[in-house]
RNA sequence: GGAGCCGUAGUUCAGCCUGGUUAGAACGCCGGCCUGUCAAGCCGGAGGUCGCGGGUUCAAAUCCCGUCGGCUCCGCCA
């Protein structure tokens, strides 16, 4: 039954057959979408990558052809020879490009038949994305899933194209390198010709990429893997793809410049939407202060209001304590939704899961308030309350107090699932924007040391440099954190639809200055030396000033196909155990394999 | 490390709360009929480790405990 490919060719893809061809011959070859039997008559939807055309085959015209068709089943492949003709009149399906013309089978070669699929390829149809994961291979024959790949594809050329016309030079990075510390968890590669010794996959090639500046490359990008093994999320694989690049003799200005052009690019010419350029720029304060976060989804406003000074003598003990022992009281007003008690309980269980200890609100009602916390207030207070967050009927204020990260954070959380559940935002809007103004560093209570906002090579703001030096002499902590944390990077975020696709800075150039930041990282000379001494060597021999860009671009086609979870816009993705449903990784290893790279297996613990 | 939702036919799900006939439906699959459909239609049929293990019970898809897997989130992710 099945039969070779023999001398046959295609001329065109099934989806390519069009008015044009009308009374020509062609040879197609594809999977068998559907068939729809008449007896006497036989429609078989051809499918490959470029569409889908109806080929039919008559009883009585061609039986020998019928009769092979009559065996036909979904997802076998085939190749067909006929003739293109005019669908009859009446007969034509507008729903579909080749919809107005049909082949009429002269001949049809079976290459392969096909078990019965574990699902339909087709859109309609929700399969869990276990079973899609494992039968990968047809799940990408799906329209949409097609469509994400070759959306993806073309976001790619697009990007080269981009870079090629601005005079980057693409350069290829390796993927065996060394560990290092700070950022994420490396997955580490055992050496066979070096016991006891790893490699480790970059997480990003921040330092071979620095270094290619010094090596004089100037402009420098690549479409690179990189790989974190942290706990994944809809957004996060442990391997995901960058577009990475990086400039020397620049400020941030050019380097902002670029990556502008580009998202503007991608954008005019996949989606046919101008972006405004230069993109609108968000201080890291701000953001933080009004969203709570340093991400913030602005197409809808519910801004976190700033409370503190109201509580200073408050009689409300929760508000009270939070404000003598430093932190804040916010809140923000969800607007004319009038919540059911029901719905504020479900919100208060929200913010419990987030850490919180509970949720004071208050509910305004015609002609009174409704709230758990109006009897420990003052007039004044509520009066202040009311004013500041410009409460009128049908309100809901929801409050939050205590550290001011603690409150930002919950409060940030909060207002992304109010816009979520009450579906609050404008989604017709590209909100495009820059943060900038990053601290360079914030002290890490559980690690008890400064920690980069960024990473450690980002440069601080020209006229913070002295500050650090300053700050390393000061022996106060409270003294050091002050001055610390106003210290400035010359760091900035891209942010789209409150989703961060990419970010940047420009670098330290200086071994001094790099010396200086290690030191107030606590990473002593001799990790430094040992683990970034090829950066600091580097820096000695005419490292010219540089900074650059990366793109998280599973991100980006996630974001500009309208998709939840990067997952389906990976051709091969992980669950969120990381395991490779296709492939079934990661995989034991023979006893030998282990041996040969010194390996051994500790025991259960 | 933690929280929530889910796991029953090839697929998607109902049944579970309130234990008790032979575990149902739709789609798909198989067979038959049918000459213009396009999610073809009509008739008939086959198809089940109720994720896995243990417990309670005369009796477990159903109740309890554990475990594995998928998804979402917190922590984590420079």
């Amino acid at each position: 039954m099945v039969e070779n490919l023999g001398s046959f060719r295609r001329d065109r893809y099934c989806g390519e057959v069009s008015l044009e061809d009308v009374g020509r011959e062609v040879r197609v070859c594809g999977w068998v979408h559907r068939v729809r039997n008449h007896g006497g008559v036989i429609f078989i939807d051809l499918r490959d990558r470029e569409g889908v055309v109806q080929v039919v085959v008559e009883e009585r015209e061609d039986p020998e052809v019928y009769e092979k068709a009559e065996k036909v089943r979904p997802e076998w492949v085939l190749c067909v020879r006929g003739e293109v003709r005019k669908r009859p009149p009446g007969t034509e399906n507008p729903k579909i490009k080749t919809g107005y013309v049909e082949i009429k089978a002269k001949e049809i070669k079976v290459l392969n038949t096909s078990d019965t699929p574990p699902f339909p390829v087709e859109e309609e149809v929700n399969v869990s994305e276990e079973t899609r994961l494992k039968y990968r291979y047809i799940d990408l024959r799906r329209e949409s899933m097609k469509e994400n790949l070759l959306f993806r594809h073309r976001f790619c050329r697009i990007t080269r194209r981009f870079f090629e016309e601005e005079g980057f030079v693409e350069i290829e990075t390796p993927f065996l390198t060394r560990s290092t510390p700070e950022g994420a968890r490396d997955f580490i590669v055992p050496s066979r010709l070096h016991p006891g010794k790893f490699y480790a996959l970059p997480q990003s090639p921040q330092l071979f990429k620095q270094i290619l500046m010094v090596a004089g490359f100037d402009k420098y990008f690549q479409i690179v893997r990189c790989f974190r093994d942290e706990d994944l999320r809809a957004d996060r694989q442990p391997e995901f793809t960058q577009i990475d690049f990086e400039m020397s003799f620049v400020g941030e200005e050019e380097v902002m410049d670029v990556a502008e052009r580009l998202v503007a690019k991608l954008f005019k010419e996949l989606l046919g939407v101008e972006l405004q350029t230069p993109f609108e720029r968000v201080t890291y304060d701000e953001a933080v202060s009004k969203y709570g976060t340093d991400k913030p989804d602005r197409r809808f406003g519910l801004e976190i209001c700033e409370l503190t000074d109201l509580f200073k003598e408050s009689e409300f003990k929760v508000f009270r304590t939070a404000v003598d022992s430093g932190g804040v009281v916010k809140a923000v007003n969800l607007k004319g939704k009038n919540v059911s008690r029901k719905e504020i309980d479900e919100l208060t269980e929200f913010v419990r899961g987030l850490g919180g200890k509970g949720l004071a609100w208050i509910k305004v009602e015609p002609g009174k308030l409704t709230s758990p916390i109006t009897k420990f207030l003052s007039d004044s207070e509520i009066e202040g309350i009311l004013r500041r967050t410009g409460a009128e009927e049908g309100d809901l204020i929801l409050f939050s107090a205590g550290p001011v990260n603690e409150v930002h954070r919950i409060l940030g959380a909060l207002r992304n699932h109010l816009g979520e559940k009450y579906n609050l935002a404008d989604r017709s809007r590209w909100d495009v924007f820059w943060v900038v103004d990053f601290p360079l560093m914030e002290w890490d209570e559980e690690e008890g040391r400064f920690v980069s906002l960024h990473h450690p090579f980002t440069a601080p703001k020209e006229g913070d440099e002295e500050k650090l030096k300053e700050a390393l002499n000061v022996k106060d902590l409270e003294e050091r954190k002050r001055i610390v944390h106003s210290v400035r990077a010359r760091a900035y975020d891209l942010i789209i639809n409150g989703e961060e696709v990419g970010g940047g800075s420009i670098r330290i150039h200086r071994r001094d200055l790099q010396e200086v930041v290690f030191k107030l990282l606590s990473i002593s000379e001799e990790e430094a030396r040992e683990k970034f001494g090829f950066l600091l060597e580097a820096l000695r021999f005419g490292a010219p000033p540089h900074g650059g860009f990366a793109f998280g671009l599973d991100r980006m086609v996630a974001l500009m196909r309208g998709l939840d979870s990067i997952r389906d816009v990976i051709a091969f993705p992980k669950t969120q155990k990381g395991i490779c449903m296709l492939t079934s990784a990661p995989g034991e290893v023979t006893p030998e394999q282990l041996r040969e790279v010194h390996i051994k297996v500790a025991g259960e613990t």
